[in-house]
Parts: structure tokens; C-alpha cells; sequence
DNA sequence: CAGTGAGCGAGCTTCCGCTTGACTT
């Protein structure tokens, strides 16, 4: 047995560190955390000093087994996990959970993989960091108390199963105020004037396309400056150049891998994390759930080593670079591949596309400046109070340009970027058209995952291992959906001034369009509306950056850890017992108007099943009709109009073959009706619209989906068929369903196979899966 | 590429951060 235990947080750092150390050295991983609040309980004893009651959950049982086992018969154990607040906990907790004497315990850090880093930290090992372990402590106790209090309150005010807490609801905060903010905002129209000139040089002709800066308010305006145009001469009156340079962009963190890996390769967030995990597990890349920018020396002396090699030496340009982002903890290095001289890997197209990405970016940071000269050309014309301005730009030196550009947000409609045509002031320019063109000012965009993500960090809010998560759980509560939404046309007007005629058009663009958007739901803007007017300040931008800081005093042994929780709780307590006492049950109850027909007030409003009309009153003797909204309304947008239209169901869409088709909403949706069947609307038809033609084509898809999925069915036992399901094939016994083993083409298997299979699987079913803990 | 097509009830639900599998009907 192995004299030395090092335990690390991950098993695929523990398995390069193995490498390192020799045979005296057993590396094993926690695999993260190993003890937790108990999940079923508030589990903070409030009146006591906020002690915690911590538990091996039911999944790490195994892990602190094993981490036993290894400890009893090593002589000292060295606990390796990151150096930041989760990283000291960790230690503390394993040291705690497995049992470890003191003196055989021995707590070390490194910051980059390598050998000498590691060495070098077993010369220098240190005791665990209580101060530091109490920071954690508060941090976890903090968010426990929040999420677990404000919950409760939103189930007995609002609605069952919902959740709060001290992230996700400023995630929510934030699509639900930008939405908003997007709904109120009204839309402007200006006019922008553009004019093509020609430049004749050495007898040829070059196009030279200019602008006028400023934006004219009214069509008038631009119609007498194109008035005016029509016999003015034009000319050069200045032509200004100015050197400029562009930097790299750091390496990557965590978040902005994910905004880079959405912009360029249109990835989910959860996507990236995916494939980054396989590129570290497959040893491609360093950690992928970093906050740090810095690189290691032995990375910065490879990325020297490669760039000189691809490039010339004089592209190199190393540098260092340093966070900005708020609660950066830089426990490990920046995003990076670990081998910087393969700029190409094996691996799927998705592995090879991000990996590239990485490459790149690591790379182009340690490039030199694109050194550019940016010319603005004035022309002025007689008559014309306005100078149109052309711009050029010309690359003198490419540096990093030639590996790597930040793609941006804002994709803001750019005037002709490049070579300017050979140009010398006082040059008379032939004028070949004037273009006034109505745009539109626009709304604040609406968030995207990654987006969302750069929000957060720069709030403080989240760390690089939740900000996957955060998304996925503020969907899941269905507090905000993630969409694209088709775009609607819009008119503009177009005035174009050519051989001396003003020649006017409209014409048409799409606007509207949101591609892989977040927007909120009716039930995210109520619960959110209900937070900020009873808990402002928890749902303050700005809280977590608060409280941070105070955990920092405690990490720094300035404040005891307990004593913070208790200023924090008393006044929060206090709070949430108000709130339940005197605040009402809310359901964002809007009143839209009058039903026509019979004279009773129409609501909308969020009941249990969702958002829903209401004609007449709540405690009135009739009873009250209801009604569901369809899934693209919304109780802040619906019209009165759409309310009523929403009674009209089951509709009567039209009669096939002797017998009625009608539309309906049920439980999951809109579907056909027709013989006593079922038929499922897609999202995208709409139930009031829904024609006869329609509806039989949606029959007729089910009818032969049903058809196909049926691969195999056995004469001699009807009760097993093999069949197509939504994740593939699969074997049906009577009501039971199994997975067929990979490899196996499902039209092959015979009866005698499936049964196999069935058997196999129902062995496996008696070991030990999820224990449902009680208490 | 599934399949489900209401409506009382009792009892359940929930946080954030660290890390990977297990296991998919």
C-alpha cells in the first residue's frame, strides 16, 4: 500500500498527478463536495449559532468509503483541493468526514499541473485554513437560509414549487426588467443620408462610399439635402489619417468560452461545458470552470515556442494579463489547450471546433498588436451645410489578426471598412447617387444564455460552475422560456437621388426577429414583481457583491462567521414573517374589459393550471367561465379581443368522411379531436386558425408515425414488440420498457433475445439506486 | 419518432457550489 494519500477534487486531475508522484504516492479525487446541508430540512440550527447539520449525501457514501479505506492505511494524507473558499471546505470536510489525524493530515495547493508545481508544493505544505473554511461556511449557510425561507413564502403566496434564491432570482430579475424595459420602449424613425462617388485615378474607376453623420429626424430634411445634392459639386476638403492599434482579447474563463463558443459556433451554454469536460477528461485542455485569465509559465514559453515556430518571432508578444471580474477567486489557470503546439486534435467535429477555438484564442493573446492606419476622409459639397465622411483602414501589421477576432454583440450595420481608392484633398468627386434610408432606432436587445452569463459575472453573481445550471434551472421553473421568435416585415421609405431625378420608394425589412432568446413568463414577471416589492434587498443587483465582501473580512479573520449570519438573519426573518402576515395572495389579476355578450368583466390571471381568462366574478353565485391561454400569450399582452376568442373551444373545424373534426386545448396542449381520437397540434399552428386541411394532415403524421414504430412484433407472445420511441429503439413487454444494448440492430432481435435482455435488466433493478432518505 | 386528453381531496415542493456518472421510457 501506497505511503502517501493525495486527494484532489476531480478524477481526471487525479489521474494526470499520479503520473507525477511515483509509487509511493496513491492520488485519489472527492469528486467535489463530500458533505452538504441535509436536503429535507432547514438544517441550520438558527437559535444556536446558526450550527450547521451536515450529512454525506446519499450519492457520496461510496467515495468516503473508498477515501477511508485509502487513509487507514496511508501514512500521510494530503489534501489537494483548489485553493479557493469551496476548496478549503472541502479539505476541511473530508478531513472531517473521513476522520483524519491531525498529525498524519497535510493541506497543499498548486495552481498549474505540472511536475515541479507539484513537487514543489509537497516541499511546502501548510494546515487548513479555518478562517477560510468559515467564509464557505457562511456562504453556504447564507444561501440555504434565503433559498429555503423565501420559497415557502412564494408557495403559500404565489403558487406551489416554486423557488427563489439569491441567484436565480437576479437572473430572473434581469430578463423579466429588460423585457420591460423592451415593452415600454417606442420605436423612432430617422433618416440616414449615404452618397456613392467615383474616383477617376490612372484610368480607372473607383467606388468611394460616404456618409453623412448625423441622423435627420424628419423625411423633410433629407429631402432637401437631396434637393441640394442634385447640382452640388463635390469635393475633397480633408483627408486625416491616424495610426491605431488592436490588442487580443485574454485567454478564456469559463464565461467567456461560452459567449465565444455562442457567437462563432452558435453552442448552448450546457453545450460547451459538455464538450470542454470531454476535451479535459480526454487531457486536451486545462480545467474548464475557471475565472482566471492568467496562463502558466510553462503554457506562456509553448504559446513563444509555437508562435515563432507558425508565424516569425516577431508575432510574439507575451503578456499578462489580469481579471476584472468582480469575485474572482483564480483558483486554477485560464482555459487553454494543455498542449499549445497541436493546433489540431482527433476527436468528434463539435471537440475539434471548440478545441480550435481554444487554440486560437490562447494563441492570439500572446501575439503582438494589429498595428492599422485609419483614414476619414471629408467631402464637402457646395450649397450642403454637412460633410459626408468616408472612413478606410488599412492593416500595416497584422499581429494577432492573423489567428483571431472577438466576435461582438451588437452587430451594428458597419460603412465601408477597408482600402480607400487613392484620394488627394481638393479632388473634385464625380457623384453618382444619394440615398436617404429610414431606419429605426431599436429596442435594448433581449438576453441570450451567454449574454446572460456576462451579466452575472459582471455583478459578481454565480461562479463558473453554476453558470450552466443557473439557466437550466430558471427554465425548469418555468420562469423564463428560451425561444426564437419569427420576425414581422416592417416598411421603410427610400429616397434615392440619381442623374438629377429624386426617385422615392418603400420598402420592406423583417424586424422582430429573436433568435435563441430568453424571455420571461407570465409566472417569472409575478413572482419576480413579488420579490422586488417585499425583498428589495435581496433582490438588489448589488447584494451579493455586499456580501461577499463580508464574507472576505471573514476569510481574513476580521469577523467571526457566525456573527455575520446573525446580522444578516435577524433583520431577514423579521421580513419574511412580516411578508406572510401581511402581504395577499398574488395572481397578477388584470381586469381587460367587458364581454359583450353577457355583460360580465373579463380577467386574466395566473391560477393553478397556469395563465387563464376568468369571465365574471370569483364569489358571484354563477359560477365563472375559464379559459387557458394559448402558449405564445401572455397576461401582460393579451388583448380583450384574444380572451373572448379563447371560449371558442372545442371548435368545430369542419366534417371528414361523415364525421366531426374539432380543435380543442387539453391538459398538454391544443389537439384534433376525430373519432374518438387524439391528434397533438404542433407549436407552431395556432388553434384558432387551424383548418380542416390541416387537421387531417396532422392525422395522417400520427397515423404513420404509429405505423413506423413498430420494427418487430413475435407471433408466439403478442406481449413483446420492439419499437421506435422518442429516443430510439426499445423492447415493450407488456407494460415494461428496456433499452436495447448498443450495437444490436433492433430488427434482429428475436423473441428469446428480448427476453434476455428483460431478465438482465430486471436484475439490475434490485441494486442500490436512489435511497429516498426520510426525515 | 411518445403519449397523455383534468378540474375537491393530501402532501409535496426549495437554496448555491463543488464534481461526475447512471440511466433514460
Amino acid at each position: 500500500m501506497a505511503k502517501n494519500l493525495v486527494i484532489v477534487e476531480s478524477p481526471a486531475k487525479a489521474k494526470t498527478i499520479e503520473g507525477f508522484l511515483g509509487k509511493d504516492f496513491l492520488v485519489k479525487s472527492s469528486f467535489g463536495h463530500v458533505r452538504d446541508l441535509s436536503k429535507a430540512t432547514l438544517s441550520i440550527d438558527v437559535d444556536n449559532g446558526f450550527i450547521p447539520n451536515y450529512e454525506v449525501p446519499a450519492d457520496k457514501k461510496k467515495v468516503i468509503d473508498d477515501l477511508k479505506k485509502a487513509a487507514k492505511s496511508a501514512e500521510v494524507i494530503w489534501l489537494a483541493s483548489d485553493e479557493d473558499r469551496e476548496g478549503e471546505a472541502i479539505a476541511w470536510h473530508l478531513a472531517e468526514a473521513l476522520n483524519l489525524d491531525q498529525a498524519k493530515t497535510k493541506r497543499i495547493v498548486f495552481h498549474e499541473i505540472t511536475k515541479t508545481a507539484i513537487l514543489e508544493a509537497i516541499q511546502t505544505p501548510r494546515t487548513i485554513d479555518q478562517n477560510l473554511v468559515n467564509a464557505q461556511q457562511a456562504r453556504r449557510v447564507l444561501d440555504r437560509l434565503v433559498g429555503y425561507e423565501l420559497s415557502p413564502l412564494l408557495w403559500k403566496k404565489v403558487r406551489p414549487a416554486l423557488s427563489a434564491g439569491r441567484v436565480q432570482s437576479v437572473a430572473v430579475r434581469l430578463i423579466v426588467e429588460r423585457e420591460n424595459e423592451i415593452r415600454e420602449f417606442i420605436t423612432g424613425s430617422y433618416f440616414k443620408v449615404t452618397a456613392l462617388f467615383e474616383v477617376e485615378k490612372e484610368g480607372k474607376t473607383h467606388t468611394l462610399k460616404a456618409e453623412i453623420p448625423a441622423k435627420l429626424q424628419q423625411s423633410e430634411e433629407a429631402e432637401s439635402m437631396l434637393e441640394k445634392a442634385k447640382d452640388a459639386v463635390f469635393t475633397i476638403e480633408e483627408i486625416k489619417t491616424v495610426p491605431a492599434k488592436k490588442s487580443p482579447s485574454p485567454p478564456f474563463t469559463t464565461s467567456t468560452l461560452q459567449q465565444e463558443a455562442s457567437r462563432k459556433l452558435s453552442f448552448s451554454v450546457a453545450k460547451t461545458m459538455m464538450i470542454a469536460q470531454q476535451l479535459y477528461e480526454a487531457g486536451k485542455i486545462t480545467y474548464m470552470r475557471t475565472d482566471s485569465v492568467n496562463l502558466s509559465g510553462m503554457a506562456l514559453s509553448m504559446a513563444k515556442e509555437e508562435i515563432t515556430r507558425a508565424f516569425g518571432e516577431k508575432y510574439v508578444k507575451t503578456r499578462n494579463y489580469t481579471t476584472k471580474s468582480k469575485g474572482a477567486q483564480e483558483a486554477h489557470e485560464a482555459i487553454r489547450p494543455t498542449y499549445l503546439n497541436s493546433p489540431e486534435i482527433k476527436g468528434t467535429a463539435d471537440q475539434r471546433k471548440l478545441y480550435d477555438l481554444i487554440w486560437k484564442r490562447t494563441i492570439a493573446s500572446q501575439m503582438g498588436d494589429a498595428q492599422l492606419e485609419k483614414t476619414t476622409v471629408s467631402i464637402s459639397g457646395t450649397g450642403i451645410k454637412e460633410s459626408f465622411v468616408a472612413t478606410g483602414e488599412v492593416l500595416i501589421f497584422d499581429g494577432f489578426l492573423k489567428v483571431y477576432l472577438e466576435s461582438s454583440d451588437d452587430e451594428d450595420d458597419e460603412i465601408q471598412k477597408g482600402v480607400l481608392p487613392p484620394l488627394t484633398k481638393g479632388m473634385v468627386l464625380n457623384n453618382r447617387e444619394v440615398l436617404a434610408t429610414e431606419k429605426y432606432t431599436q429596442h435594448p436587445p433581449r438576453y441570450t444564455e451567454a449574454s446572460l452569463v456576462k451579466k452575472l459575472e459582471e455583478l459578481g453573481i454565480g461562479r463558473p460552475s453554476t453558470y450552466a445550471p443557473i439557466i437550466s434551472t430558471i427554465q425548469k421553473r418555468q420562469y423564463v422560456v428560451l425561444e426564437t421568435r419569427e420576425g414581422v416585415p416592417r416598411d421603410y421609405r427610400v429616397m434615392i437621388l440619381k442623374s438629377k431625378k429624386i426617385h422615392k420608394e418603400v420598402k420592406q425589412e423583417i424586424t422582430g426577429y429573436e433568435k435563441s432568446k430568453l424571455f420571461p413568463t407570465d409566472i417569472g414577471s409575478l413572482v419576480n414583481s413579488f420579490l422586488v416589492q417585499y425583498f428589495l434587498n435581496i433582490l438588489d443587483y448589488n447584494f451579493t457583491a455586499n456580501v461577499e465582501k463580508k464574507f472576505d473580512e471573514v476569510a481574513a479573520g476580521n469577523v467571526v462567521w457566525n456573527e455575520m449570519i446573525r446580522e444578516f438573519y435577524t433583520p431577514f426573518h423579521a421580513q419574511i414573517a412580516d411578508t406572510q402576515e401581511k402581504s395577499k395572495k398574488v395572481s397578477g389579476e388584470k381586469l381587460l374589459g367587458l364581454d359583450p355578450v353577457s355583460g360580465k368583466n373579463v380577467f386574466v390571471k395566473i391560477g393553478r393550471y397556469g395563465p387563464m381568462v376568468q369571465i365574471g366574478e370569483t364569489d358571484s353565485e354563477e359560477k365563472p367561465r375559464f379559459a387557458g391561454l394559448l402558449k405564445n400569450q401572455s397576461i401582460e399582452t393579451i388583448t380583450l379581443e384574444q380572451a373572448l376568442e379563447l371560449f371558442s373551444f372545442p371548435r368545430l373545424v369542419g366534417v371528414y368522411k361523415d364525421k366531426e373534426v374539432t380543435v380543442s386545448i387539453g391538459r398538454f396542449g391544443p389537439y384534433v379531436k376525430y373519432d374518438g381520437a387524439f391528434f397533438s397540434l404542433k407549436k407552431t399552428d395556432n388553434p384558432l386558425e387551424v383548418t380542416l386541411e390541416r387537421a387531417i394532415e396532422v392525422m395522417e403524421e400520427k397515423i404513420l408515425a404509429e405505423k413506423n414504430k413498430l420494427i418487430r412484433d413475435y407471433p408466439e407472445n403478442p406481449e413483446v414488440r420492439v419499437l421506435n420511441g422518442r429516443w430510439g429503439p426499445y423492447i415493450s413487454i407488456a407494460k415494461a420498457n428496456y433499452k436495447i444494448p448498443k450495437g444490436v440492430e433492433p430488427s434482429s432481435l428475436t423473441l428469446q433475445d428480448c427476453l434476455k435482455i428483460a431478465a438482465a435488466a430486471g436484475e439490475q433493478e434490485d441494486k442500490p439506486k436512489k435511497t429516498r432518505k426520510k426525515k
